[in-house]
DNA sequence: GATGAATGAGAGTTCATTCAT
DNA sequence: CATGAATGAACTCTCATTCAT
């Protein structure tokens, strides 16, 4: 009867799962939690609201899943910087551009709006204190270590200086959020000064 | 006639006034018009909600009259800067940690919280885009001029260094919102490399 | 130690009174029952809505007196018929028009709020029907039947010709509670071909 | 792709459309639009309350759909007086029967409550405005000097006269509103005095 | 007696979620 | 699997009523 195999409806499963991550990913991103209402997700798949509810249980799971694959997503990015070329601050720099890019980086956005709402699922809230800014910091360290010694980067504590370093780039991430003219991303040559010092 | 003089009623309401937007500014900065219900705002501020319509028209009313209050406080608090003693990095350093002050600026963060979201009310866009960063800028520069007269701060286009400025300080700011103890504040010696510059 | 004794309180009382019944009359009849707002009765009577609550109990208890003495003054109003001059004719012509006044009859529209809205309060409702549109029928049946037998009027059922006289003037009042300029009132003598006849 | 086809769904609306506006008219018309909660025509469709929202924007809107409609039908049903069999006067008494109908003329009692209830839409009151009583007068005024022309009518002013017709019938109507058994309706024969004179 | 600040039940409206088709 | 009609909890706002002064 069925005219698709088991096999092809996985596929088409797959192919909507991972459109509906990415429709609300784009929407949660910009909008936050509450402002965000299921409708939008769906038009934005360019899918019925009813289909959502086979794919995730709720709003919250929907979020929750988003927040997951951020906190994957993104470290896999800061861990990607080790494979970029260049000197440390070379690396750096790179990073720090595509990071800020204007398209980017929506899974830093999701997980700058999970960590600055109040209506975050309970199990969302959980993940993102497991996956801490720490775990970022942990990643950085070595590279900035290296480039201390390299004597591109300012001396003293690694540890303020990368923190130093997140904390202006989450910043800069959340003011990006609705591509607001008033505020102009920095240059980033301006913004390593943190890293390089005087 | 009356029971209670004129004076004594209108002490009563300049207080309950002060207390609403007290509560209201608390929550509003922190959930973002959305997020917030005037039922928190009402319980934030000891009052029924009823009693929140006695004092403003509508919620919409009371975010507006808010965002109207935070121009006007946060272009002053700008402004102040020049009333600090110091030479103009120390007179920076010391904005730069009264903006960034744990219980400080809520109004800052209201501003954020109107710039960024997106069912802000008709008319407390328009006060946002008449008293835009701009303002803030052209209050800097004089400031900044000096500065890069003395030395103390890097050369170039002094603009573009505000601008730097505000936007870390502005997203900053935001991070500040829920008192994350994993965004720690950065060290502000270290912030202010971006202006002083290597 | 009080400045006034118990007669003057007694006498303040009573005008208080009276100037509230006057000013919901007025408002109640106009707007109804659920159109009318306490604050509106409390702005026309020029005292505080607090005050309301010294002399009635509640919306509904003064609303049910005055439909009381809506009943009495109705039925007082058309007895009142007997003693106006000229033939039976000449009679109804004069209260058609009285009740017809444009500031006249408060009581005629208070009665048909009470009678076709549904939020009335139970005792008010009981009211109307004890004093029926029988009363008024009762009331005027003599008179017709002299009409009828000087000749001034149809012939026919006197009862017949009696509720259709009412039904209306009962409809031609609510016309008039807007003083709508598109209803016009129309002329007494084509009205009242209704009793006269062909 | 979708499982109720296009044709079907648009039926269900159409249904669902159609049940409400029923519903709504019955109960508008008789209690007017503050006296009208929107629980109450959920309750007479047999739907939700939340549903009413999927099909009408707010109860305002619902509200003017209504009048706008009983602008259309009750023009229409004046109009029809001229495809009624018989002479002029039989057809103003046919005319007179039908407005008056127990069941019938709910959209004219729509019409009075918003001719005078003061919390009408904007948009509604310009349509009735634009609709006025002079549209009915300017429809049957032919009639009425046909009528006049053939002695059925009585001589004078057709315009006072049909102005007085339309009064008289809209008043009654009213009181039709609530199928008071207090009121009986008049005798149509009695009634037509008024055109036909003395 | 008189005032108006204060309360809270209830109405209009939105939107996450369910479910028949 | 896919759709969108349908539901109801929760939110904003109004207004009758209470009560300290």
């Amino acid at each position: 009867m069925s005219p698709l195999n088991e096999e092809q409806l996985q596929q088409i499963r797959d192919e909507r799962r991972e459109q509906i991550i990415e429709a609300a990913l784009k929407v949660f991103a910009r909008r936050g939690i509450i402002g965000t209402k299921m409708s939008m997700i769906a038009t934005e798949a360019g899918i019925s609201h009813g289909l959502l509810y086979h794919y995730f249980k709720s709003k919250d799971e929907l979020f929750t899943t988003l927040v997951q694959l951020a906190m994957q997503e993104s470290i896999a990015g800061i861990g990607n910087v080790y494979h970029l070329p260049g000197s440390p601050i070379e690396k750096i720099r790179t990073l720090t551009e595509l990071i800020l890019d204007k398209d980017g980086q929506l899974y830093f956005m999701l997980i700058h709006q999970a960590r600055t709402s109040d209506e975050v699922p309970e199990k969302a809230k959980q993940l993102i204190e497991q996956y801490s800014i720490k775990k970022y910091a942990d990643l950085l360290e070595p590279l900035f270590i290296d480039g201390q010694n390299a004597g591109e980067f300012s001396a003293g504590n690694p540890r303020k200086l990368i923190s130093c370093y997140l904390s202006v780039l989450s910043g800069l991430m959340t003011l990006n959020i609705h591509g607001d003219e008033d505020y102009q991303m920095p240059d980033i040559d301006i913004l390593l000064r943190i890293i390089t010092g005087p």
